[in-house]
DNA sequence: CTCCCGAAATCTACGCCGTAGGTTTCCGGC
DNA sequence: GCCGGAAACCTACGGCGTAGATTTCGGGAG
């Protein structure tokens, strides 16, 4: 804990802290993490962050903003095809959730206003209209892939990894029965097949024309 | 604050923590709550909770078990079919986070376990296998129904109620032009229209009779 | 070259928090 | 009438987020 004297550059930026937050949040877990650790980490004093950012709430702002950025960093372009483009975005938001799990929390809570985020959402629904699909799914298509994403992924990242939940098969024989099912539970074979289903229902709705639901 | 003296009875239970510490919840928010806060609303020492849950995570646990029994005490029996099966069961749990948005966080962050959350999936998957459909679109269903769920209401709760995040037209043409249809964001009519997608792509699945995707 | 000012970092302090460990009081069964 | 265990309380500790005042330094103006 070398703390250098009042006034010293000690060349704190928002980026830095906040690649230095998601390692730490990465090695520790998410309720470990607090502003006297990271700056513990930093080698700083706990208030030096506060001049670069406004407070806890924003701290974790900018650390899903920065798990975001590498993403895209490492992403290339999407291929063509409206859900080719669908599954390449969740493909790569995936590997995201996997490489940061205790970060991943923060993403789903929090509103994506980030412009890494919304350039992504862009691209899919650009690649949705000049596939002619209606605009009420293309308007639609966002919410439900990312709704499914988040959830999907919370609830893989929560259990421990390679198993699901077992459960009394006397009390409930229909969770039972398909437990046996349900061996790839969070795998990347079983996160296709989901993602595969989400968007079967889009293009089922496509299908109708106008875009409204089946029944 | 009138604490009694040391050893008479405070009629405190498990249940009855729980649904104080939910309304606290629900008036306070859920980073305004602590043991101690909870403790001051009960009139009761912060350690006599202690004595009936073992420590905070399990009284996050007790919560989201508590608002789960509510949901199904008020639900009534589930209609036959199973897309109608799961539009009842998407209806209460809607009703659910919207009457307690801020608990709802709660029961998507942990496992779930409770009893009443394994009898909805196992009347769920009940209605399925009468209905024939394929075990591994059956085996799927849970997972893709509740992570759309979860990660859908957990979207909409964080904005704030009744609008949908505005963005720059310019930087983001794709979103900007399908903003306008996204008038109805959050409400009933469009949280029916994406659970009507998510199940459209399960019974597109089940059609093709080995319950493989499509493509 | 000197002075000064704003930015960066630090120091101090306050009021919370979760909870470990020990103590007091009451009540039902013998 | 006594006693053992359960229920509740009290004290204390270490850690947290952060408001407010203070120190130090680099660099531009004169």
């Amino acid at each position: 804990m070398a703390r250098r004297t009042q006034g010293t550059s000690a060349g704190l930026d928002r980026g830095k802290i906040a690649r230095a937050a998601v390692a730490l949040v990465d090695r520790d877990g998410l309720d470990r993490f607090g502003v006297r650790r990271l700056a513990q980490e930093l080698e700083v004093d706990p208030m030096s962050i506060y001049h670069h950012i406004k407070g806890k709430a924003a701290l974790l702002d900018a650390m899903s903003e920065a798990v975001l950025v590498e993403m895209m960093a490492d992403a290339g372009d999407p291929p063509a095809g409206w859900a080719e483009t669908a599954r390449w975005i969740a493909r790569h938001y995936r590997e995201l959730a996997y490489r940061h799990p205790e970060v991943f929390p923060l993403l789903v809570t929090r509103a994506q206003t980030a412009p890494v985020a919304l350039t992504a959402l862009d691209r899919l629904i650009g690649a949705m209209r000049t596939a002619g699909l209606p605009d009420r799914v293309v308007a639609d298509a966002p919410m439900t892939l990312f709704g499914f994403l988040n959830g999907y992924l919370l609830a893989v990242l929560n259990g421990q990894p390679g198993t699901a939940p077992s459960v009394d098969p006397a009390a409930y024989p229909g969770l039972a029965s398909v437990a046996p099912l349900q061996h790839d539970y969070g795998t990347a074979a079983e996160f296709d097949r989901l993602v595969d289903t989400v968007l079967a229902g889009l293009d089922a709705r496509a299908a109708t024309g106008t875009g409204d639901p089946l029944t």
